[in-house]
DNA sequence: TCATCTCTCACATTTGAAGCGC
DNA sequence: AGCGCTTCAAATGTGAGAGATG
């Protein structure tokens, strides 16, 4: 009860100062958020990044590490990361290429992953770079560990969102901030295609150290098979071979056919800008663009930035021009029902707060329901059903039943609190993919017990197409 | 039936955390 | 408390083979 009272207030009054435009509104748009190790990434960019997905769990390699300024360093605030369809093809490698190789697949639960942190303080994230190497990637869609599920040969791209919130019930009245880096789009796959991504990983990456030439896996080659040690010289040639080749030409074009299906010929019957746009490489495509950056200073936090808040004027209209006219609209993201389900949405002004109609009509928590279902259109940026969906209380308060929230770390601690009493549609699933979503999530009064189940749920609910 | 594509599994190897004794 | 050693779980790509598909 005294957790209700305690958040009356969120639901009556207006949004905490971080949504309304002020000094602190300011302060969220100036945070920046780089990509740590950029070089490598864009390394495996080139080539064409692909990620093993596997039913226990893999990590990705590389792992995603930012550095995060800008934040208040006493406020608190929570990290998450998910993974957006790069576009609404499904790939298969031919050769040495990837070519599309029809529709994706119906997208698998949404899952977002917390940082192990969160919540921490601005200070604490910005003391240091901050890593989500614990982050695994399934393509076991019944997984009950709370890793992201991905499609295999499916193109992704980690999206980071920074939310300013004491617990994950604040989450409900925060501010997002959202990030993307163009190089961290990857291919998932059960095994690796592509050969030259296989050796960078190899090279890489620490565990792999034993597959390395110059490593201790001589004796492990020589007890192969000649057969097998023959195909690996054959490979070891291909590699050699591959490493002549000018890596410096366009990969993108070079690696990836057009689609030359029946959506490709409407596309292009379509503006040139479209057609333009269709190239699976999405992100090199955006960087190109975003390179344009009038500033000339660091574009590259600038430009990775989808921010959802506030933010200067002067970083407004450069935004806007970046998103409006140049802005594709892949085909693709016609299938998608949503937002943020691809890069190249029109952005509209950024906005992070919740509609004030939304506060009204949520001044009640059975009245969640009918505002996030019904007032908030899902096509729009600002589509924050999936955040309206949470209603979690701080473990620990008075009055709280404290189920305790997944922590990769497995700390006895658990910051974090529960969800309680989500709705039938508090979930709206897109509805071609209803059926996709655990039954769970749509059973009222469904307990989620720890992050595992907490994290099956959809955080940003435009994320799905 | 066959070829191709995709996925799974056991394996050898490395890393790094935890436990232990000094 | 700090150091060094051992143990063991986790992470990694490999390659064979199973299963699905056309």
């Amino acid at each position: 009860i005294s957790c209700l009272l305690d958040l009356k207030p969120n639901f009556t009054s207006p949004p905490p100062t971080s949504m309304a435009a002020g000094p602190d509104a300011y302060l969220q748009g100036n945070i920046r958020m780089t990509l740590e190790d950029p070089e490598l990434w864009k390394s495996f960019h080139e080539i064409g990044t692909e990620m093993i997905i596997t039913k226990p769990g893999r990590r990705m390699f590389p792992h995603c590490k930012v550095n995060i300024s800008g934040l208040i360093p006493c406020a608190k605030y929570i990290l998450l990361v998910d993974m957006v369809p790069e576009d609404g093809f499904r790939y298969k490698w031919n050769k040495d290429k990837w070519e599309v190789a029809g529709k994706a697949e119906p997208q698998p639960p949404c899952r977002t992953y917390l940082h192990p942190d969160s919540p921490a303080p601005g200070s604490h994230w910005m003391k240091q770079s901050v890593s989500f190497l614990k982050l695994k990637l399934t393509n076991n869609t019944l997984d009950q560990h709370g890793h992201i599920i991905l499609h295999s040969m499916h193109r992704y791209y980690p999206r980071f969102h920074i939310v300013q919130a004491d617990d994950l019930f604040s989450v409900r009245w925060s501010v997002f901030q959202t990030f993307t880096f163009p190089e961290t789009s990857f291919t998932a796959v059960t095994a690796y295609q592509n050969t030259k991504i296989t050796k960078l990983k190899i090279d890489h990456n620490p565990f792999a150290k034993g597959f390395r030439d110059e490593g201790t896996n001589k004796k492990r080659r020589a007890n192969k098979s000649p057969d097998s040690a023959d195909k690996k010289t054959k490979m070891t040639d291909m590699l050699a071979r591959d490493s002549e080749e000018d890596i410096q030409q366009d990969f993108c074009r070079q690696s990836f056919e057009v689609f030359d299906g029946e959506e490709v010929d409407k596309r292009k019957e379509g503006d040139p800008v479209k057609e333009e746009s269709y190239s699976p490489w999405a992100a090199d495509r955006e960087q190109s663009v975003r390179t344009e950056s009038p500033n000339g200073t660091d574009t590259r936090d600038m430009y990775n930035t989808e921010q959802l808040v506030p933010a200067p004027a002067s970083y407004q209209p450069y935004r806007f021009h970046e998103y409006s006219g140049k802005s594709p609209s892949p085909s693709s993201s016609a299938s998608r029902s949503s937002v943020g389900s691809g890069r190249f949405e029109p952005r509209v002004p950024d906005v992070a707060t919740v509609p004030e109609h939304d506060s009204s009509k949520a001044a009640r928590p059975q009245d969640m329901v009918a505002s996030s279902s019904s007032c908030v259109p899902q096509n729009l940026p600002q589509d924050y059903t999936g955040v309206l969906n949470m209603t979690m209380a701080q473990a620990g308060k008075p009055g709280v039943i404290g189920h305790p929230i997944y922590n990769p770390y497995g700390t006895a601690e658990q910051p974090l609190a529960q969800w309680s009493n989500a709705a039938p549609s508090q979930y709206p699933a897109p509805h071609h993919l209803t059926a996709d979503y655990p039954t769970q999530a749509v059973h009222p009064g469904y307990h989620h017990s720890n992050m595992a189940e907490w994290s099956q749920y959809p955080l940003f609910s435009y994320s799905c197409w």
